[in-house]
DNA sequence: TTGCTCCTCACGTCACGTGAGGTGGC
DNA sequence: TTGCTCCTCACGTCACGTGAGGTGGC
């Protein structure tokens, strides 16, 4: 034995405001329980406002309309746990992401930038096996947790020592639209063959200004800031895509403040 | 010596994307230190790479434009940094209000709901001290927090001793829009006279279905629906505002765990 | 009958992203 | 000259909010 409410009451029930309800009826979210043919009128049962109330914590947490119609149409709980579990991660470690920024804010506004000493290099060119991809900016961090994952998880399977520190390139598009290739990188020795799964390249010899970012990746825009202004004063920029080199990475740490990162911006 | 750079390398620089950059342009947030009368080629300073810097972490923040344009306008740096660490203090406790949603969530998975019980409930007409206000949903908390702080430093003025325990009605646009009328009360002895700045009101008799929610605000919408849906099966609900009274609020403890409030669901 | 609730367009908002179509600079 | 960078419209996106103008239900 269902009760049908209407929209107001329904409203006031789910803390959802109509709009928002006329809203996931368009778009066929939520749809009320019954419509009057003739005065459009909607009824939802109660026993909707569960499935409402669960829209409604969603919503609060940002995750997007179609995302939540996964979690929704999810036929059995399991399913629909685990994408909720999902989520939820996602959210904890943008937390923590917001909190680091709203850290590294406090220290921009603290301290005086120190100056960043930037140092002229040629790079040689030099034999690596890759993994290449085009990536989003935003998901850059997953990316090369995977690819260098991948990477020494093939090295290691093949035998192969790694003859440098790691690295990636990317394309000047990931920095100025939101996406762009992405190379991450290990060198090998000159003779080494082909490794499963992995591409084999040889990045060009390239003239480098280097500058050592120190700590975690979210002052990373100050580094490239201070040597990106340097290059300009200095003579300008060459084409290429910018290097990083990852002297103490991720892998190598749990303290971002441990991390060591070089930035290599192309010269002429 | 100012040295300029074409808008891809300040973009570079900035990690901000080029159409953002023609974004902030457009509004006149950021505006390129040139602009080429012939090409429409924009010019930047690389001395602008700090202002394009703050402007991109204060986005990550999701801080709107208009704010972060009165954070860069702000002529002294002691004003911009009071901007500035409001903002942070804010975004500090949203992200303790999303942790409190992600925690309810789990318990929302976790357990199953436990019946509400509802009582039904003449409420006499009552005497009370109050303040009213339009207030947006999105505010109610910091509204609440100054209305009573403000009721009871009167009633302490004039030596007037609640009568009954506070609460507050809320309009029924409050629940289907997005703000409406709210009106916080104490109730006084019926003899009371008029308390400086405070509205002197009386709150009229009526029949409530009454449901007791116990714990964090964050919660509420729990109990909203159980109610809703209680009232919607025993006889539909009257019109007029709903009304909370807060037998154990934040004034009272400080764990959400310990809070008390009635819930009064006007029926006819 | 009055006042309230409900309805459907149609358009606005916010902060950009996405092409289309075209031009300048090395 | 080729390829790249840059330009300007114009429109799209996301999740609704904001009226306007009108009708149904008690």
């Amino acid at each position: 034995m269902s009760t049908y409410v209407t929209i107001g009451e329904f409203s006031r029930m789910t803390s959802l405001s109509v709009k928002a309800l006329h809203h996931y009826h368009d778009i066929g979210l939520l749809e009320p329980a019954e419509v009057d043919a003739f005065t459009g009128y909607r009824r939802y049962d109660v026993e909707q406002v569960t499935t409402a109330q669960l829209i409604g914590r969603l919503r609060t947490l940002q995750m997007p309309l179609p995302e939540i119609r996964t979690v929704i149409d999810a036929g059995d709980l399991d399913r629909r746990d685990t994408v909720l579990r999902e989520h939820l991660g996602r959210m904890e470690s943008e937390l923590d992401r917001t909190r680091e920024v709203v850290a590294s804010l406090r220290r921009l506004l603290g301290g005086a930038p120190s100056p960043l000493p930037v140092e002229f290099r040629l790079a040689p060119a030099t034999e690596v096996v890759a993994v290449r991809d085009q990536v989003a900016t935003e998901s850059i961090m997953e990316w090369c947790d995977g690819a260098f994952g991948a990477i020494h998880r093939e090295l290691a399977a093949a035998g192969v020592d790694p003859a440098g520190d790691a690295g990636a390139t990317y394309a000047e598009e990931f920095f100025t639209g939101d996406r762009g290739e992405v190379v991450a990188f290990v060198p090998v020795a000159d003779e080494t063959q082909a490794v499963g799964g992995l591409v084999r390249m040889r990045l060009p010899a390239q003239r480098f200004a280097v500058a050592l970012h120190v700590g975690s990746f979210v002052d990373f825009d100050q580094t490239y800031g201070a040597l990106g202004s340097f290059v300009a004063e200095h003579g300008g920029s060459a084409p290429g895509p910018i290097r990083e080199r990852y002297l103490v990475g991720p892998d190598g740490t749990d303290d971002p403040a441990e991390l060591r990162t070089e930035v290599c911006w192309p010269v002429p």
